[in-house]
RNA sequence: GGCCAGGUAGCUCAGUUGGUACGAGCGUCCGACUGAAAAUCGGAAGGUCGGCGGUUCGAUCCCGCCCCUGGCCA
């Protein structure tokens, strides 16, 4: 779509933003930094996990040295004991994406978490939240389990519930938080994209087998580079209480093996596993966006072929 | 060479007192996904039950021989 057509949609706003998606470490973060440099562009971070101060090694943050002089927007913004919130993260987002563009400068937005760039990129309104109301839901869930919420939901919302797995209580608690909020049914479905800015998605990805490879080898590079001991610092700055950080992939293993719940070496096993499937889940979702253009990873001309994608498009 | 245990889904193992394997976890594949999304949840595909022969209406389960693995003894 071009910038006209996206204003024409009346939210739109004026620039040209270049999205780097797709699983984790299949490349992304290097392949921007070669862009930003081609297109005088910078970073604004699309990972869940780079958003929290702290967690360095195990999100595979860049280091300000690796960042080779691109500025990088939206990384250390929250403590581990604050939860991730996608609403903010789209402020925040946007408007940073703004600033870039003011500047005249070239947006990336780069990650691999699927929700938080659509909130960027496409029209999503996400309803309010309620922190009382949910702990009650919580707290209810947590005792009886969800079926009487699923059947309440129901009864208040029977398309979202239709929508909605009966044993998925993290979405009936949603559903019913949004419902009880604002008296309108709860949209339980991913809306049609509609572009908020004129953007090109590039997806960068591996064959299985060799992404499969690469994760084995950095998670071993995560230990030994310290996870460990950054999980045990963060440990004592609360990681435990975080909502979102604690369940971060190589936190959440590490956490259990310093509470003595697995050995180390089951953390690191774990940790692969669970990186593997995070790997699948996230192609699953970038596979649904038509616009996203991918691009294997492994061509030697990679950031060539980028330039091209983005040229043409 | 002898004795013991074991050979069931890709892996680790349940199970059947002989009647079409309720298999489980992990893995694999696929899907959903609106304020925790590195989360949460769902579906599917995989098995000559080590091999050959016997008993039986019928054997993965009984018998014989053989092969393989682990342990003990020599």
């Amino acid at each position: 779509m071009t910038a006209s057509q996206a204003r024409a949609h009346g939210s739109a706003r004026a620039g040209r933003v270049v999205a780097v998606v797709g699983p984790t470490a299949a490349g992304k973060s290097a392949l921007s930094i070669a862009l930003a440099h081609e297109l005088g562009g910078e970073v604004v971070n699309a990972d869940s996990m780079q958003l929290y101060r702290g967690m360095d090694i195990g999100t595979a943050k860049l280091t300000p040295a690796e960042r080779d002089g691109v500025p990088h927007h939206l990384l250390d913004i929250w403590e581990v004991t604050e939860p991730a919130s996608v609403a903010e993260y789209q402020r925040l987002a946007r408007a940073a994406v703004d600033d870039v563009l003011a500047r005249g400068r070239v947006p990336l937005l780069v990650g691999g978490s699927g929700l938080y760039v659509r909130a960027v990129l496409d029209e999503f309104e996400f309803p309010g939240t309620d922190p009382l109301l949910r702990q009650r839901l919580e707290t209810e869930l947590a005792a009886v389990g969800p079926a009487p919420l699923y059947e309440r939901l129901r009864r208040a919302d029977p398309a979202a519930a239709e929508r909605i797995l009966p044993s998925n209580g993290r979405r009936i608690i949603r559903a019913l938080e949004v419902i009880e909020l604002t008296g309108r049914p709860f949209a339980a479905v991913l809306p049609e994209p509609k572009p908020v800015y004129e953007a090109v998605q590039i997806g960068v990805d591996l064959d299985t087998g060799v992404l499969d490879e690469r994760v084995a080898v950095r998670v071993e590079r995560m230990w030994a580079a310290g996870l460990v001991e950054e999980t045990r610092a963060l440990a004592a700055r609360g990681l435990r209480r975080g909502r979102t950080a604690s369940r971060a992939l190589g936190y959440q293993q590490v956490l259990r093996y310093l509470s003595g719940e697995i050995t180390e070496a089951e953390a690191r096993a774990e940790t692969i596993r669970a990186t593997r499937r995070f790997v699948r889940r996230q192609r699953s979702w970038f596979r649904r966006d038509p616009r996203i253009v991918w691009l294997d990873a492994a061509r030697p001309d990679l950031v060539a072929a980028a330039l091209r994608v983005i040229g043409d498009t």
